[in-house]
RNA sequence: GCGUCCGUAGCUCAACUGGAUAGAGCAUCAGACUUCGGAUCUGAGGGUUGAGGGUUCGAAUCCUUCCGGGCGCACCA
């Protein structure tokens, strides 16, 4: 029983169907919560139980509260009842309780519920940009979201796969490999094309692969009849082991990289599509022309649909180009079976909001071909707005202008991206100041977080240089309740909170709960320690008052490892020292 | 036009999926410390949550109609 909060509610909801004569199961499915509310003076807890369960009994909320008090009072747990506006049941719970927690937290080191996913297989699947060129900071967002999404299910104890979708197949990947032959012509030929043709990726990282191509195949590759595919292959092995090394550089390292290409050779896209074809949702058809864009080259014409409508989407989605090859949403459809087939019930896709029109078909398509029996869900992050100079940096892929993945890492470094990266919801757009980032690294907060921790290992190196000798491995001789002061137990609350933000922060897959938190913990313990420099009795170490001491490394060491843990989450380090 | 995300303090953003008096940081102003490391702390001012209507004990949150913005909208990926 590691969470306070479900502790409380089980009490509280085992005494109220006594009382009411409802079943558990009632109050289990209902939206009753035991929280901590805003406003101090309405009590360390509250709960809203018997508003919630109100129809239920057929009686006055403030009624039933009162009566339900009645019944709480005997519990020795619970202090301070009362009943609040509405029909609220505000309590106190006894410091005795709260140290028997943060007891248990100590000896077990169980900060959350660590089987939250015990048995369930999710596939994570992100980053996946295409390998013409290096990333930028427009893929920052998602793979770090989706790195520390990943993390967050691992750590609840889910199966995770941390997957990246090559898309080696297709136009974009010829046109690459054409950009790499006229660099190569232009190093073999020592001289600059003059007019480069319209479908060409201007960017100088080209320049590097033509070169190593030519090291590797000599200088008479274009000579060779294969050497269009051999070149093709060449510069997406080259591109990814690019972006694989960047991502590393990020503290990201994914399971499984699946191509494209593999799985239309393996032909995978032929047999899915075959299973939609025998279910009857697939048919030939003529869309209508879409409204409100203009097509200039638009005709009527009769394609391969998939009846995705039946699913939930606005209208059928074509699998078939003209020429005859598979659309990219067919090969999709097949990579993402793929994944169930491999075992993964649940497919989590992040995504960039430019696809958030994708998600209905995809959908559809995974529950046609699992039955419904595979999960499906899709997590869009917004843009990532860069500013300098309070203006707007515009990139364009084009003329090969961007600011690099890579840069950014040296510039800033990874702990201060994939913090800024979560500090923020993913669907809310985020502004990335350069050089805020950069230049006065002092407001971000992830060094508010890290310091906290550092000054923690700084005041137990403390104890050590005055040679106090307490014994911070086992509590089982601390006395808690030598913590009386209210800013101590304020913050011995906040710690046995973080069981509740993962709870939360895993269940709506939003952990950028997990950073805001660790932000006011970060808080909580900054002021209590600024309380020490203008009255020394407050100070953590008092050589005069061991007992005291003790109780309070006690509180400093379940901070610290509460920070420690969230920061693992997300991927940042904890340091001892701030350099 | 359709779909989708968003609109909260001067700025950047939260708000435990419907809870009580909507909170932080930055900026502004006023303070604290001969430091268990000042990358710190305390306090003040700052709001009709884009607008109207609805649902109920209760709405930033759900429904609806507008207004404003981002992204997307056959045979690209």
């Amino acid at each position: 029983m590691r969470n306070i909060n479900g502790y409380l509610k089980n009490i509280i909801g085992a005494e109220f169907s006594k009382i009411f004569n409802v079943s558990n199961e009632t109050i289990d499915n209902s939206s009753f919560v035991v929280e901590y509310p805003k406003n101090k003076s309405d009590g360390e807890l509250s709960t809203n139980i018997c508003m919630v369960l109100a129809k239920e009994i057929s009686a006055n909320p403030v009624e039933a509260a009162k009566t339900l008090i009645k019944s709480l009072e005997k519990i020795e747990d619970f202090e301070m009842l009362e009943v609040a506006g509405p029909g609220f049941l505000n309590f106190n719970i006894s410091k005795d309780t709260w140290f028997r927690f943060l007891s248990q937290l100590l000896e077990t080191n169980l900060l959350f519920n660590e089987e939250i996913g015990l048995n369930k297989n999710i596939n994570v699947e992100y980053v996946s940009a295409n390998p013409t060129g290096p990333l930028h900071i427009g893929h920052c967002r998602g793979a770090v979201f989706g790195d520390v999404l990943s993390n967050l299910l691992k750590v609840t104890g889910h199966n995770v796969t941390k997957e990246y979708y090559i898309n080696d197949a297709g136009t974009q990947i010829d046109t690459l490999a054409n950009s790499t032959i006229i660099r190569i012509k232009e190093i073999i030929n020592s001289k600059s094309l003059e007019d480069y043709p319209d479908d060409f990726y201007p960017g100088e990282y080209l320049i590097d692969v033509a070169k190593k191509i030519i090291d590797k195949y000599g200088t008479s590759i274009l000579e060779n009849d294969n050497h269009f595919s051999t070149i093709k292959g060449e510069c997406v092995n080259l591109l990814l082991e690019n972006i694989k090394e960047d991502l590393s550089k990020l503290s990201i390292n994914q399971d499984i990289f699946v191509s494209e290409k593999e799985l239309i050779t393996q032909g995978k896209i032929d047999k899915t599509i075959d299973e939609l074809k025998n279910m009857n949702l697939i048919y030939k058809g003529i869309l209508d022309k879409p409204k409100g864009k203009q097509i200039e080259d638009w005709e009527p014409r009769k394609q391969l649909l998939f009846k995705s409508s039946e699913y939930g989407d606005e209208i059928d989605r074509p699998l078939q180009k003209s020429d005859g090859e598979w659309t990219y949403f067919a090969n999709d459809i097949a990579y993402h079976y793929d994944k169930y087939l491999r075992g993964s019930t649940h497919l989590i896709d992040i995504l960039g909001a430019d696809h958030g029109g994708y998600i209905k078909r995809m959908s559809a398509s995974i529950q046609a071909l699992t039955n419904n029996k595979a999960r499906f869900t899709a997590k869009l992050c917004q843009m990532v707005k860069l500013i300098s100079d309070g203006k707007e940096l515009k990139m364009s892929k084009r003329s090969g202008d961007f600011i690099t993945l890579s840069d950014l890492v040296k510039e800033v470094g990874s702990d201060s991206i994939r913090f800024m990266m979560m500090y923020r919801k993913n669907e809310a757009p985020l502004e990335f100041d350069f050089k805020k980032v950069t230049e006065q690294s002092k407001e971000n907060p992830v060094f508010y977080v890290q310091y906290a921790h550092a000054r923690i290992s700084s005041v137990l190196n403390n104890l050590h240089s005055q040679n106090i000798k307490l014994n911070l491995e086992n509590f089982s001789e601390c006395n808690f309740s030598e913590l009386n002061d209210l800013s101590e137990i304020s913050l011995l609350k906040k710690i046995l909170d973080y069981s509740n933000i993962i709870n939360t922060s895993v269940s709506l897959f939003e952990p950028h709960r997990i950073a805001y938190y660790l932000y006011e913990l970060a808080s909580e313990f900054h002021s209590l320690w600024s309380q020490g420099k203008v009255d020394n009795s407050k100070k953590f170490i008092d050589a005069d008052n061991i007992p005291r001491t003790y109780a309070r490394m006690a509180l400093l060491i379940a901070t610290q490892r509460t920070i420690k843990s969230g920061l693992d989450i997300l991927g940042v380090s904890s340091p001892d020292e701030m350099k």
